[in-house]
DNA sequence: GTGTGTGAACTTGTTCACAGCG
DNA sequence: CGCTGTGAACAAGTTCACACAC
Protein backbone atom coordinates (compact mmCIF):
# COMPACT_ATOMS: atom_id res chain seq x y z
CA UNK A 1 0.00 0.00 0.00
CA UNK A 2 1.17 3.63 -0.79
CA UNK A 3 0.53 4.89 2.90
CA UNK A 4 3.11 2.49 4.16
CA UNK A 5 5.95 4.99 4.17
CA UNK A 6 3.45 7.66 5.79
CA UNK A 7 2.66 5.25 8.66
CA UNK A 8 6.41 4.61 9.01
CA UNK A 9 7.55 8.02 9.68
CA UNK A 10 4.40 8.54 11.91
CA UNK A 11 5.47 5.78 13.71
CA UNK A 12 8.98 7.05 14.20
CA UNK A 13 7.47 10.59 15.32
CA UNK A 14 5.33 8.88 17.90
CA UNK A 15 8.10 5.93 19.18
CA UNK A 16 10.22 9.30 19.67
CA UNK A 17 7.86 10.72 21.47
CA UNK A 18 7.20 8.23 23.78
CA UNK A 19 4.05 6.17 22.51
CA UNK A 20 5.24 2.26 22.92
CA UNK A 21 1.36 1.22 21.92
CA UNK A 22 -0.69 3.09 19.18
CA UNK A 23 -4.28 2.83 18.74
CA UNK A 24 -5.52 2.74 15.16
CA UNK A 25 -7.43 6.03 16.09
CA UNK A 26 -4.07 7.69 17.01
CA UNK A 27 -1.99 6.94 14.44
CA UNK A 28 -4.94 7.64 12.28
CA UNK A 29 -4.95 11.35 13.49
CA UNK A 30 -1.31 11.90 13.65
CA UNK A 31 -1.35 11.14 9.85
CA UNK A 32 -4.32 11.96 9.00
CA UNK A 33 -6.34 9.60 7.47
CA UNK A 34 -9.24 7.41 8.26
CA UNK A 35 -8.76 5.60 11.38
CA UNK A 36 -10.58 2.25 9.34
CA UNK A 37 -8.07 3.20 6.58
CA UNK A 38 -5.28 2.13 9.11
CA UNK A 39 -6.86 -0.96 10.27
CA UNK A 40 -7.61 -2.48 7.10
CA UNK A 41 -4.20 -1.18 5.35
CA UNK A 42 -2.36 -2.92 8.50
CA UNK A 43 -4.19 -6.04 8.59
CA UNK A 44 -2.18 -6.69 4.79
CA UNK A 45 0.99 -6.82 7.08
CA UNK A 46 -0.94 -9.45 9.18
CA UNK A 47 -3.06 -9.65 12.29
CA UNK A 48 -0.33 -7.85 14.35
CA UNK A 49 -2.50 -5.75 16.93
CA UNK A 50 -3.57 -6.79 20.26
CA UNK A 51 -7.90 -6.15 20.43
CA UNK A 52 -8.14 -3.82 23.05
CA UNK A 53 -4.88 -2.34 23.47
CA UNK A 54 -3.36 -1.49 19.93
CA UNK A 55 -0.26 -2.03 18.30
CA UNK A 56 3.19 -2.01 19.75
CA UNK A 57 4.68 0.86 18.37
CA UNK A 58 8.47 -0.39 17.90
CA UNK A 59 6.91 -4.09 16.53
CA UNK A 60 4.78 -2.40 13.84
CA UNK A 61 7.94 0.09 12.64
CA UNK A 62 10.07 -3.30 11.51
CA UNK A 63 6.68 -5.32 10.23
CA UNK A 64 6.51 -1.98 8.03
CA UNK A 65 10.44 -1.47 7.41
CA UNK A 66 10.44 -5.36 6.19
CA UNK A 67 7.68 -5.00 3.82
CA UNK A 68 9.08 -1.73 2.30
CA UNK A 69 12.56 -3.68 1.80
CA UNK A 70 13.73 -0.91 4.41
CA UNK A 71 15.95 -3.70 6.17
CA UNK A 72 17.94 -4.39 3.19
CA UNK A 73 20.97 -1.61 1.46
CA UNK A 74 19.49 -0.92 -1.85
CA UNK A 75 22.90 0.02 -4.16
CA UNK A 76 21.39 3.21 -6.42
CA UNK A 77 23.47 4.75 -9.18
CA UNK A 78 22.66 8.36 -10.12
CA UNK A 79 22.84 9.25 -13.80
CA UNK A 80 23.25 13.37 -14.04
CA UNK A 81 24.96 14.97 -11.65
CA UNK A 82 23.83 18.49 -12.10
CA UNK A 83 21.77 20.32 -9.16
CA UNK A 84 19.57 17.93 -8.50
CA UNK A 85 21.87 15.21 -8.42
CA UNK A 86 24.44 16.29 -6.11
CA UNK A 87 21.42 17.25 -3.79
CA UNK A 88 20.43 13.40 -3.96
CA UNK A 89 23.55 12.17 -3.68
CA UNK A 90 24.12 14.01 -0.36
CA UNK A 91 20.91 14.42 0.62
CA UNK A 92 20.13 12.42 4.31
CA UNK A 93 17.23 10.48 3.40
CA UNK A 94 18.83 8.29 0.61
CA UNK A 95 21.14 7.06 3.44
CA UNK A 96 18.95 7.08 6.26
CA UNK A 97 16.73 4.86 4.60
CA UNK A 98 19.13 2.33 3.55
CA UNK A 99 19.68 3.46 -0.47
CA UNK A 100 23.24 3.17 -1.14
CA UNK A 101 24.56 5.50 -3.85
CA UNK A 102 27.63 3.21 -5.26
CA UNK A 103 27.32 5.28 -8.66
CA UNK A 104 27.43 8.41 -10.29
CA UNK A 105 27.09 8.84 -13.98
CA UNK A 106 28.17 12.18 -15.89
CA UNK A 107 29.08 12.83 -19.36
CA UNK A 108 30.12 16.18 -19.27
CA UNK A 109 34.15 15.90 -18.63
CA UNK A 110 34.22 18.90 -16.37
CA UNK A 111 31.87 16.65 -14.11
CA UNK A 112 33.40 13.37 -14.59
CA UNK A 113 36.38 13.19 -11.57
CA UNK A 114 34.38 15.60 -9.11
CA UNK A 115 33.93 13.73 -5.67
CA UNK A 116 30.21 14.30 -4.02
CA UNK A 117 29.64 12.76 -0.97
CA UNK A 118 32.62 10.60 -1.01
CA UNK A 119 31.66 8.75 -4.55
CA UNK A 120 33.94 9.75 -7.67
CA UNK A 121 31.74 10.69 -10.78
CA UNK A 122 32.74 8.84 -13.71
CA UNK A 123 31.54 9.04 -17.42
CA UNK A 124 28.60 6.79 -19.09
CA UNK A 125 31.34 4.04 -20.36
CA UNK A 126 31.92 3.01 -16.70
CA UNK A 127 28.36 1.81 -15.89
CA UNK A 128 29.43 -1.47 -16.99
CA UNK A 129 31.97 -1.56 -14.07
CA UNK A 130 29.45 -0.01 -11.87
CA UNK A 131 27.25 -2.78 -12.51
CA UNK A 132 29.70 -5.63 -11.81
CA UNK A 133 31.00 -4.01 -8.45
CA UNK A 134 27.80 -3.34 -6.73
CA UNK A 135 24.95 -4.17 -9.05
CA UNK A 136 22.39 -1.52 -8.36
CA UNK A 137 19.00 -2.62 -9.17
CA UNK A 138 17.57 0.93 -8.76
CA UNK A 139 18.62 4.08 -11.11
CA UNK A 140 17.80 7.70 -11.13
CA UNK A 141 17.79 10.08 -14.06
CA UNK A 142 18.43 13.47 -12.98
CA UNK A 143 19.96 14.71 -16.74
CA UNK A 144 18.35 17.30 -19.03
CA UNK A 145 15.29 16.47 -20.97
CA UNK A 146 17.29 15.76 -24.11
CA UNK A 147 19.25 12.93 -23.12
CA UNK A 148 16.74 11.13 -20.55
CA UNK A 149 15.40 8.70 -22.98
CA UNK A 150 19.21 7.60 -23.84
CA UNK A 151 20.27 7.50 -20.50
CA UNK A 152 17.39 5.48 -19.74
CA UNK A 153 18.21 3.07 -22.32
CA UNK A 154 21.88 2.64 -21.10
CA UNK A 155 20.57 1.83 -17.71
CA UNK A 156 18.17 -0.39 -18.56
CA UNK A 157 20.49 -2.49 -21.26
CA UNK A 158 23.08 -2.27 -18.35
CA UNK A 159 20.52 -4.19 -15.93
CA UNK A 160 19.09 -1.80 -13.78
CA UNK A 161 15.48 -3.18 -12.78
CA UNK A 162 13.97 0.27 -11.98
CA UNK A 163 13.92 3.91 -12.84
CA UNK A 164 12.89 7.49 -11.01
CA UNK A 165 12.67 9.37 -13.46
CA UNK A 166 12.77 13.48 -13.02
CA UNK A 167 12.69 14.33 -16.61
CA UNK A 168 9.64 16.05 -17.48
CA UNK A 169 8.61 13.78 -20.11
CA UNK A 170 7.03 9.78 -20.61
CA UNK A 171 10.18 7.51 -20.95
CA UNK A 172 9.94 4.40 -23.51
CA UNK A 173 11.43 1.54 -21.54
CA UNK A 174 10.94 -2.49 -21.48
CA UNK A 175 7.55 -3.52 -19.51
CA UNK A 176 9.00 -5.17 -17.11
CA UNK A 177 11.27 -2.51 -15.64
CA UNK A 178 9.25 -0.27 -13.40
CA UNK A 179 9.23 3.26 -13.41
CA UNK A 180 8.06 6.30 -11.50
CA UNK A 181 7.88 9.90 -12.30
CA UNK A 182 8.75 12.72 -10.08
CA UNK A 183 7.49 15.88 -11.07
CA UNK A 184 9.05 18.78 -9.86
CA UNK A 185 6.97 21.70 -11.61
CA UNK A 186 4.02 20.28 -9.42
CA UNK A 187 1.15 20.85 -12.08
CA UNK A 188 -0.71 18.20 -9.91
CA UNK A 189 -0.43 20.65 -6.82
CA UNK A 190 -1.83 23.30 -8.77
CA UNK A 191 -4.52 21.24 -10.29
CA UNK A 192 -6.04 20.65 -6.50
CA UNK A 193 -5.24 23.98 -5.77
CA UNK A 194 -7.47 25.27 -8.80
CA UNK A 195 -10.54 22.55 -8.00
CA UNK A 196 -10.72 23.58 -4.21
CA UNK A 197 -10.49 27.47 -5.14
CA UNK A 198 -13.35 26.22 -7.31
CA UNK A 199 -15.50 24.49 -4.65
CA UNK A 200 -14.93 27.54 -2.41
CA UNK A 201 -15.54 29.95 -5.50
CA UNK A 202 -19.18 29.53 -5.30
CA UNK A 203 -19.97 31.21 -2.13
CA UNK A 204 -17.33 34.10 -1.70
CA UNK A 205 -15.69 35.50 -4.90
CA UNK A 206 -12.07 35.19 -3.45
CA UNK A 207 -9.39 37.03 -4.51
CA UNK A 208 -8.21 35.18 -8.11
CA UNK A 209 -3.82 33.59 -6.77
CA UNK A 210 -2.05 33.63 -9.57
CA UNK A 211 -0.20 37.24 -10.37
CA UNK A 212 -0.45 37.95 -13.75
CA UNK A 213 3.35 38.83 -14.97
CA UNK A 214 6.33 37.91 -16.17
CA UNK A 215 10.08 37.21 -15.13
CA UNK A 216 13.11 38.39 -17.16
CA UNK A 217 15.04 35.96 -15.43
CA UNK A 218 16.97 33.30 -17.71
CA UNK A 219 16.21 29.78 -16.39
CA UNK A 220 19.45 27.52 -16.14
CA UNK A 221 19.28 23.39 -16.06
CA UNK A 222 20.12 21.85 -12.51
CA UNK B 1 -7.74 14.56 -12.80
CA UNK B 2 -4.25 13.66 -12.47
CA UNK B 3 -3.16 12.15 -16.00
CA UNK B 4 -3.48 15.87 -17.33
CA UNK B 5 -0.05 17.13 -16.96
CA UNK B 6 1.39 13.73 -18.57
CA UNK B 7 -1.34 14.38 -21.19
CA UNK B 8 -0.07 17.74 -21.72
CA UNK B 9 4.16 16.83 -21.70
CA UNK B 10 2.92 14.03 -24.49
CA UNK B 11 0.98 16.58 -26.42
CA UNK B 12 3.65 18.49 -26.78
CA UNK B 13 5.73 16.07 -27.89
CA UNK B 14 3.56 14.97 -30.74
CA UNK B 15 3.25 18.51 -31.96
CA UNK B 16 6.92 19.30 -31.84
CA UNK B 17 7.53 15.15 -34.07
CA UNK B 18 4.44 17.01 -36.32
CA UNK B 19 1.40 15.42 -34.96
CA UNK B 20 -1.34 18.18 -35.07
CA UNK B 21 -4.30 15.91 -35.02
CA UNK B 22 -4.21 13.21 -32.18
CA UNK B 23 -6.73 10.44 -32.11
CA UNK B 24 -7.16 8.82 -28.10
CA UNK B 25 -5.45 5.82 -29.22
CA UNK B 26 -2.12 7.66 -30.32
CA UNK B 27 -2.06 10.19 -27.46
CA UNK B 28 -2.96 6.56 -24.92
CA UNK B 29 -0.31 4.43 -26.38
CA UNK B 30 2.24 7.81 -26.34
CA UNK B 31 1.06 8.47 -22.52
CA UNK B 32 1.13 4.13 -21.88
CA UNK B 33 -2.61 4.28 -20.66
CA UNK B 34 -5.26 3.15 -22.52
CA UNK B 35 -7.68 4.84 -25.07
CA UNK B 36 -10.80 4.69 -23.13
CA UNK B 37 -9.24 6.26 -20.31
CA UNK B 38 -7.96 9.06 -22.31
CA UNK B 39 -11.33 9.62 -23.90
CA UNK B 40 -13.12 10.18 -20.21
CA UNK B 41 -10.45 12.13 -19.34
CA UNK B 42 -10.38 14.14 -22.08
CA UNK B 43 -14.52 14.83 -22.24
CA UNK B 44 -14.29 16.12 -18.82
CA UNK B 45 -12.46 19.55 -20.39
CA UNK B 46 -15.48 19.49 -22.36
CA UNK B 47 -16.08 18.02 -25.99
CA UNK B 48 -13.18 19.34 -27.94
CA UNK B 49 -12.83 16.12 -30.46
CA UNK B 50 -13.86 15.63 -33.82
CA UNK B 51 -15.70 12.17 -34.23
CA UNK B 52 -13.78 10.46 -36.96
CA UNK B 53 -11.02 12.15 -37.06
CA UNK B 54 -9.23 12.84 -32.89
CA UNK B 55 -8.25 16.35 -31.51
CA UNK B 56 -6.59 19.44 -32.60
CA UNK B 57 -2.92 18.50 -30.73
CA UNK B 58 -2.24 22.41 -30.46
CA UNK B 59 -5.95 23.38 -29.15
CA UNK B 60 -5.87 20.19 -26.63
CA UNK B 61 -2.13 21.37 -24.89
CA UNK B 62 -4.24 24.91 -24.87
CA UNK B 63 -7.22 23.66 -23.23
CA UNK B 64 -4.96 21.38 -20.76
CA UNK B 65 -2.85 24.47 -19.93
CA UNK B 66 -5.91 26.31 -18.94
CA UNK B 67 -7.49 23.62 -16.57
CA UNK B 68 -3.87 23.46 -15.09
CA UNK B 69 -3.75 27.04 -14.48
CA UNK B 70 -0.20 27.09 -16.47
CA UNK B 71 -1.61 30.12 -19.25
CA UNK B 72 -0.82 31.99 -15.66
CA UNK B 73 2.57 32.96 -13.72
CA UNK B 74 2.50 31.76 -10.34
CA UNK B 75 4.78 33.04 -8.09
CA UNK B 76 6.56 31.34 -5.56
CA UNK B 77 8.72 31.18 -2.35
CA UNK B 78 11.08 28.87 -1.76
CA UNK B 79 11.99 28.21 2.26
CA UNK B 80 15.10 26.63 2.64
CA UNK B 81 18.18 27.47 -0.03
CA UNK B 82 20.07 24.54 0.42
CA UNK B 83 21.30 21.62 -2.04
CA UNK B 84 17.53 20.73 -3.56
CA UNK B 85 16.21 24.60 -2.99
CA UNK B 86 18.91 25.61 -5.02
CA UNK B 87 18.46 23.03 -7.68
CA UNK B 88 14.52 23.93 -7.39
CA UNK B 89 15.32 27.63 -8.00
CA UNK B 90 17.61 27.08 -11.03
CA UNK B 91 15.58 24.34 -12.45
CA UNK B 92 14.61 24.90 -16.21
CA UNK B 93 11.06 23.07 -15.32
CA UNK B 94 10.10 25.86 -12.41
CA UNK B 95 10.15 28.65 -15.40
CA UNK B 96 9.33 26.97 -18.25
CA UNK B 97 5.80 26.23 -16.49
CA UNK B 98 5.20 29.74 -15.81
CA UNK B 99 6.13 29.05 -12.22
CA UNK B 100 8.44 32.19 -11.01
CA UNK B 101 10.42 32.22 -7.54
CA UNK B 102 9.77 35.42 -6.40
CA UNK B 103 11.68 34.75 -3.41
CA UNK B 104 13.97 32.78 -1.29
CA UNK B 105 14.37 32.21 2.74
CA UNK B 106 16.70 30.62 4.67
CA UNK B 107 17.34 31.25 8.49
CA UNK B 108 21.61 30.17 7.95
CA UNK B 109 23.22 34.21 7.93
CA UNK B 110 25.87 32.48 5.64
CA UNK B 111 22.98 31.64 3.30
CA UNK B 112 21.48 35.24 2.97
CA UNK B 113 22.79 37.35 0.85
CA UNK B 114 23.45 35.14 -2.03
CA UNK B 115 21.95 35.17 -5.11
CA UNK B 116 20.62 32.10 -6.54
CA UNK B 117 19.36 32.86 -10.27
CA UNK B 118 19.35 36.23 -9.68
CA UNK B 119 16.80 36.21 -6.81
CA UNK B 120 18.71 37.37 -3.29
CA UNK B 121 18.32 34.97 -0.32
CA UNK B 122 16.69 36.65 2.40
CA UNK B 123 15.53 35.91 5.86
CA UNK B 124 12.85 34.29 7.76
CA UNK B 125 11.78 38.01 8.90
CA UNK B 126 11.41 39.23 5.65
CA UNK B 127 8.81 37.07 4.53
CA UNK B 128 5.75 39.73 5.14
CA UNK B 129 7.74 41.66 2.55
CA UNK B 130 7.82 39.18 -0.33
CA UNK B 131 4.13 38.39 0.67
CA UNK B 132 3.59 41.81 0.48
CA UNK B 133 5.54 42.19 -2.89
CA UNK B 134 4.33 38.93 -5.30
CA UNK B 135 1.83 37.61 -3.08
CA UNK B 136 3.26 33.98 -3.75
CA UNK B 137 0.22 31.89 -3.23
CA UNK B 138 2.48 28.43 -3.31
CA UNK B 139 5.47 27.78 -0.76
CA UNK B 140 8.03 25.18 -1.00
CA UNK B 141 9.66 23.40 1.67
CA UNK B 142 13.39 22.33 1.43
CA UNK B 143 14.99 22.67 5.15
CA UNK B 144 16.18 20.07 7.08
CA UNK B 145 13.67 17.78 8.81
CA UNK B 146 13.60 19.60 12.23
CA UNK B 147 12.94 22.92 10.78
CA UNK B 148 9.62 21.58 8.76
CA UNK B 149 7.36 22.13 11.16
CA UNK B 150 8.06 25.63 11.64
CA UNK B 151 8.97 26.71 8.42
CA UNK B 152 5.33 25.37 7.42
CA UNK B 153 3.35 27.25 10.52
CA UNK B 154 5.38 30.60 8.98
CA UNK B 155 4.49 30.41 5.56
CA UNK B 156 1.09 29.38 6.19
CA UNK B 157 0.89 32.35 9.22
CA UNK B 158 1.96 34.89 5.99
CA UNK B 159 -0.88 33.56 3.73
CA UNK B 160 0.77 30.53 1.50
CA UNK B 161 -2.45 28.47 0.62
CA UNK B 162 -0.65 25.47 -0.69
CA UNK B 163 3.02 24.18 0.00
CA UNK B 164 5.00 21.59 -1.05
CA UNK B 165 6.51 19.36 1.22
CA UNK B 166 9.97 17.73 0.78
CA UNK B 167 10.66 17.18 4.00
CA UNK B 168 10.16 13.35 5.29
CA UNK B 169 7.09 13.73 7.63
CA UNK B 170 3.55 14.54 8.25
CA UNK B 171 3.06 18.24 8.83
CA UNK B 172 0.50 19.94 10.71
CA UNK B 173 -0.72 23.23 8.87
CA UNK B 174 -4.79 23.82 8.50
CA UNK B 175 -7.33 22.18 6.55
CA UNK B 176 -7.86 24.53 3.84
CA UNK B 177 -4.28 24.87 3.24
CA UNK B 178 -3.14 22.31 0.67
CA UNK B 179 -0.48 20.16 1.28
CA UNK B 180 1.78 17.62 -1.30
CA UNK B 181 4.28 15.34 0.04
CA UNK B 182 7.76 14.62 -2.64
CA UNK B 183 9.52 11.95 -1.20
CA UNK B 184 12.79 11.47 -2.75
CA UNK B 185 13.93 8.59 -0.55
CA UNK B 186 11.33 6.83 -3.03
CA UNK B 187 10.09 4.02 -0.59
CA UNK B 188 7.13 4.08 -3.08
CA UNK B 189 9.32 2.87 -5.95
CA UNK B 190 11.05 0.05 -3.88
CA UNK B 191 7.10 -0.96 -2.51
CA UNK B 192 6.15 -1.28 -6.33
CA UNK B 193 9.43 -2.89 -7.23
CA UNK B 194 9.05 -5.60 -4.44
CA UNK B 195 5.66 -6.32 -5.50
CA UNK B 196 6.30 -6.73 -8.65
CA UNK B 197 9.36 -8.95 -7.76
CA UNK B 198 6.87 -11.16 -6.14
CA UNK B 199 4.55 -11.71 -8.81
CA UNK B 200 7.51 -13.19 -10.62
CA UNK B 201 9.10 -14.41 -8.44
CA UNK B 202 6.69 -17.61 -8.25
CA UNK B 203 7.60 -18.53 -11.59
CA UNK B 204 11.50 -17.98 -11.82
CA UNK B 205 13.29 -17.78 -8.70
CA UNK B 206 15.12 -14.57 -9.51
CA UNK B 207 18.17 -13.57 -7.93
CA UNK B 208 17.21 -10.82 -4.78
CA UNK B 209 18.38 -7.73 -6.18
CA UNK B 210 19.43 -5.97 -2.89
CA UNK B 211 23.15 -6.57 -1.95
CA UNK B 212 23.00 -7.00 1.33
CA UNK B 213 25.60 -4.57 2.89
CA UNK B 214 26.68 -0.99 4.73
CA UNK B 215 27.97 2.45 3.56
CA UNK B 216 30.71 3.70 5.97
CA UNK B 217 30.07 7.29 4.42
CA UNK B 218 28.79 9.98 6.67
CA UNK B 219 25.26 11.51 4.85
CA UNK B 220 25.43 15.25 5.10
CA UNK B 221 22.27 17.24 4.88
CA UNK B 222 21.18 18.82 1.71
C1' DG C 1 -14.84 -1.74 28.38
C1' DT C 2 -11.65 -1.04 24.60
C1' DG C 3 -10.00 -1.39 20.12
C1' DT C 4 -8.90 -4.88 16.44
C1' DG C 5 -10.18 -7.32 12.26
C1' DT C 6 -13.45 -7.87 8.72
C1' DG C 7 -18.15 -8.61 6.26
C1' DA C 8 -20.93 -5.59 3.85
C1' DA C 9 -22.34 -1.11 1.86
C1' DC C 10 -20.82 2.43 -0.63
C1' DT C 11 -17.90 5.47 -3.44
C1' DT C 12 -14.53 6.23 -6.86
C1' DG C 13 -12.04 4.99 -10.81
C1' DT C 14 -11.42 1.95 -14.97
C1' DT C 15 -12.74 -0.59 -18.95
C1' DC C 16 -15.99 -2.28 -22.31
C1' DA C 17 -18.76 -1.61 -26.11
C1' DC C 18 -21.44 0.86 -29.13
C1' DA C 19 -24.64 4.64 -30.78
C1' DG C 20 -24.05 8.39 -33.51
C1' DC C 21 -21.53 12.42 -35.39
C1' DG C 22 -18.51 14.29 -38.92
C1' DC D 1 -16.07 4.51 -42.27
C1' DG D 2 -13.24 6.06 -38.10
C1' DC D 3 -13.26 7.90 -33.88
C1' DT D 4 -15.47 10.44 -30.15
C1' DG D 5 -18.36 10.59 -26.12
C1' DT D 6 -20.85 8.07 -22.81
C1' DG D 7 -24.14 4.55 -20.66
C1' DA D 8 -23.43 0.42 -18.41
C1' DA D 9 -20.55 -3.34 -16.35
C1' DC D 10 -16.80 -4.00 -13.66
C1' DA D 11 -12.91 -3.44 -10.39
C1' DA D 12 -10.56 -1.08 -6.74
C1' DG D 13 -10.49 1.53 -2.83
C1' DT D 14 -12.87 3.53 1.23
C1' DT D 15 -15.90 3.72 5.07
C1' DC D 16 -19.31 1.88 8.20
C1' DA D 17 -20.49 -0.90 11.86
C1' DC D 18 -20.10 -4.57 14.82
C1' DA D 19 -18.73 -9.39 16.47
C1' DC D 20 -15.38 -10.81 19.25
C1' DA D 21 -10.69 -11.18 21.43
C1' DC D 22 -8.18 -9.34 25.19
Amino acid sequence: MARLPVYQRTLEELLRAGVTTVSSELLASAARVNAAKVRRDLSLLGSFGTRGAGYDTAFLIKQIDHRLGLDQVWPVVIAGVGNLGRALARSQGFAARNFDVVGLIDSDPHIVGLVVDGIRVRPPEDLPDIMAEAHPAIGVITVPAGAAQHVADLLVGAGVRSLLNFAPQVLDVAADVLIRYVDLSIELQILSFFEAQRQTASDEPAEPMPVLGSSGRTPRVG
